[in-house]
DNA sequence: TAGTGGTCTAGACCACACG
DNA sequence: GTGTGGTCTAGACCACTAC
């Protein structure tokens, strides 16, 4: 039986179980790919009942230490990271997948004409009443992994080719392809934990942090051309950004010392 | 007690239980601030265990909808979303606070001299060995709330007032009060959920995401002055940015169609 | 069939808050 | 003291995987 060491009483037991475990993950001691005991065994091993093990294996399943399959095993997952620029061109999407060595694919879930809820009509800056929008909702693929999903909103009045193309590819590269020229967007990037019906189309557990990106793509003279928002395994993804600061925005700093 | 349809027979349980608080949350039958039952009533309520109560409660914990108290009982959260511009001028944090009403405040857990981690010696160009770096941890506060936890890196050699000055307040207000221009950075945002040290840092459940603002900040010509990370609770904080595409870059799209 | 993880139960003891 | 959440146990049954 390993000892848990008896100094540290201020944290719960499924804690030091899980940094115990956690340490020899990174010392591969336990590698990537590899098996670790089963729940049982660990059990045992430690001394502890199976329900405090689970929930120290739970902590490495949010940690994105291990991955778990039923009837299989816990396994050290094998770690990834696919950038996203968030600078010119925005968004993207399969061309850096492309350039990072991945086949990007999307799978459309929905395409239909709805209602817009208030916060896209407001977007896209429709005025008609009733304004309707198309509603599309893919998941994006890197080679057979599923890392995105994607919910957009696009003006009922976008061309009728339109309609068939962005169903069957990424949406930036679409919109210029159809000569739609985006030459702005106002971006939020803010990050949820997975709900149950995220972490079923993600194949992700449930919690797991997801990466919200919202974004309104303008064309032409400001004019909305599609919003929505990306969310996007944490464990898979990131945004990078070169920032350059123009010397008169120095400005905000106030002369009011606290 | 609660009916809990059975025909959703593919969910477990405790899904199905924090999906039906979860409704009556967003209704606001269950208001913001309010107290919900306890564990032993719920577990009457809907006619299960308690264990299976704990586990739907740590569902709503984790999406930031309750918060928790021993001995006191499960509050409905009351919403907060402070937002970080990360264009010009970057990362102003107490201007951005300030500005959306709130007092920032720091308080600084380490400052010292330590020989630089690899990474940090390649972001700030360090060439002479031993290559040394000041290593500061500090927490930020919007009014009496811990909401991020940053951890910076500076070369040995920035002058002696800042060590000082930097001790005390908003990093980046501080270098600029004493002369130090930034004025580009390399950033990088990511999210991991909240490990327990981080957890007993920012006072918040194991797990939750967090926002990971990677950041390597320059000043005059590509200087490098300051890296590290910030690490922002995502129930408080979101970042920001409008991005303008220059005509030229679209040509990454490449001609070849898939 | 045996072994694995997924779910759930009933009950115990502890630490903390409040009156 | 009473009630609350925090931790942990021992054991049950199920679904899935592999042999």
């Amino acid at each position: 039986m390993v000892s848990i060491g008896s100094d540290v009483d201020r944290q719960p037991l499924h804690i030091t179980i899980s940094e115990q475990l956690k340490s020899k993950i990174e010392a591969r001691e336990y590698a990537p790919g590899e098996r670790l005991p089963s729940e049982f065994d660990l059990g045992e091993m430690f001394g502890v009942s199976r329900t405090t093990i689970r929930k120290a294996i739970a902590n490495l399943i949010q940690q994105g230490l291990v991955t778990v399959s039923q009837g299989k095993g816990i396994f050290v997952t094998e770690p990834h990271k696919i950038s996203f620029s968030m600078a010119n061109p925005l968004m993207y999407f399969d061309a850096a997948l492309r350039q990072q060595g991945y086949q990007g694919r999307v799978k459309s879930l929905r395409f239909q004409l709805v209602q817009a809820p208030a916060e896209v009509e407001r977007q896209l800056q429709l005025t008609s009443q009733p304004a309707q929008v198309y509603w599309q909702e893919k998941i994006i693929y890197a080679d057979d992994t599923p890392i995105a999903l994607d919910v957009s909103y696009f003006p009922k009045a976008i061309a009728p080719t339109l309609v068939e193309a962005l169903q069957q590819g990424f949406t930036y590269s679409t919109l210029v392809r159809h000569g739609v020229r985006l030459n702005a967007a106002k971006v939020r990037l803010d990050s949820i934990p997975a709900t149950y019906e995220l972490s079923e189309a993600l194949a992700v557990p449930l919690g797991m942090p997801l990466l919200v990106f919202n974004y309104v793509a303008y064309q032409g003279d400001r004019q909305p051309a599609v919003c929505g928002r990306t969310l996007s395994r944490s464990d898979w993804t990131c945004y990078t950004a070169e920032i350059e600061v123009a010397k008169a925005d120095l400005s905000c700093l106030g002369d009011d010392l606290d």
